[in-house]
DNA sequence: AGCAAACGATACAGGTCTGTATCGATGAAC
DNA sequence: GTTCATCGATACAGACCTGTATCGTTTGCT
């Protein structure tokens, strides 16, 4: 191996150590022989384990968003049908075998401080992929983009959550349907705004659902 | 301290600690300092800590359920409100300034193999609560009350999991919102046809759903 | 009161953890 | 081919982990 990848196949075994086992069960003894380095080369890219923790985790996250993204942007145009691909993608991901609940959650799960380095870590990479979802939300023209990705944001959790206990990839199908039942009650300004007079008055049905 | 009061305090420490850091974070030397015991009082009491995990969490498995019982039937006597009532016992628990996210999901995240004991008896709790759902959804005379629990499970976990991230209620209040909207799509017997139009209102007061 | 079981306190065993120190080997750049 | 940072291998430090052994004290029960 070259030595320009070591670092990237020590957070590639990490993440999947971390997967299996979790964080504090994953040791640097079990990270080394698995990565086939020595500990002396493990501590000279990171600092420490949380440091190793961190890069790993930035590493995913800006990993699993791209490809969610491409996943979403090659299956179709339409944005509203790009919202419903994000279960799709889901559910690709939660079939792996190697799926064992989503490693954000876990991190957040074993660094249970708000203030915790890792935590934190966590919690950024849910507001981004809360973000993505809002962006699409907004593209398909939704009236409130921000409340439709938090629902959408709800049943990926769920989602996700149920299917670890289960590890099958029924519960985001069941999610998607929920989304689609949910969003066909949802107000979208249509696509030719010239044709519309003010949105004001869509409010009204939308308010149903949504007392705050 | 009443030596009959030991084992039950023990079982308190021990989820109040896995609460707060999770379960490989919490030490055995840690644990009996918080609950004030000699470590081999603890041993006499449980053979290993994988023993005390598993008491610990059949003893909240019980508990909680039990409170949600008593909540939601204390609440109202309507079988649908019932079912919208677990988000409000769900919000309470939410709110508490001790809460972490859920201990049997961070017992699954940190025990993550199928046949791990401690794995086995999150997911055995999750099943039960799953049962109580749809239990109720049977007694709201829904046409397909599986399908009904396991829409209100996901949406509880998909709250209880962002809710674990942001430290607000918020995600539960629209989790019950969407709850509300889903439930109002589905199909019900009813019990007394004639009747129906007098206890009409019951189905007005569900709008309260994220009143508070 | 007396007795057996359970208690507290503590020392300790054996393992594992993170992280460091040492040193010879390797490999890329010049 | 020489140089020098990086590598592998390994020993080690110091802390922490689970679990046990020992022993004097206390408690609950008869």
């Amino acid at each position: 191996m070259r030595r320009s990848e070591i670092r990237g196949h020590l957070l590639d075994t990490a993440l999947r150590l971390f997967n299996l086992h979790g964080y504090h069960a994953t040791g640097i003894d079990l990270l080394i022989a698995e990565a086939g380095v020595a500990k002396t080369t493990l501590y000279r890219h990171f600092e420490t384990k949380e440091d190793l923790i961190l890069a790993a985790l930035e590493r995913r996250d800006e990993e699993s968003r791209a490809e969610m993204r491409i996943f979403v942007e090659q299956r179709t145009n339409d944005p509203y049908e790009r919202l419903l691909a994000t279960f799709d993608f889901l559910e690709a991901s939660v079939r792996d075998k190697q799926f064992r609940g989503c490693i954000f959650m876990s991190a957040a799960g074993e660094h249970k401080e708000a203030v915790d380095p890792v935590f934190r870590a966590a919690s950024m990479h849910k507001r981004l992929v809360l973000a993505y979802f809002e962006e699409l939300a907004h593209a398909a023209r939704f009236a409130e983009p921000k409340r439709i990705a938090d629902a959408v944001n709800l049943l990926h959790e769920g989602a996700t959550a149920i299917a670890q206990m289960t590890r099958t990839g029924e519960p985001v199908r069941q999610s998607k349907r929920m989304a689609v039942s949910l969003l066909a009650q949802e107000v979208r300004s249509s696509s030719e705004p010239s044709a519309r007079t003010e949105s004001g008055e869509q409010r009204a049905t939308a308010s149903n659902a949504g007392g705050a």
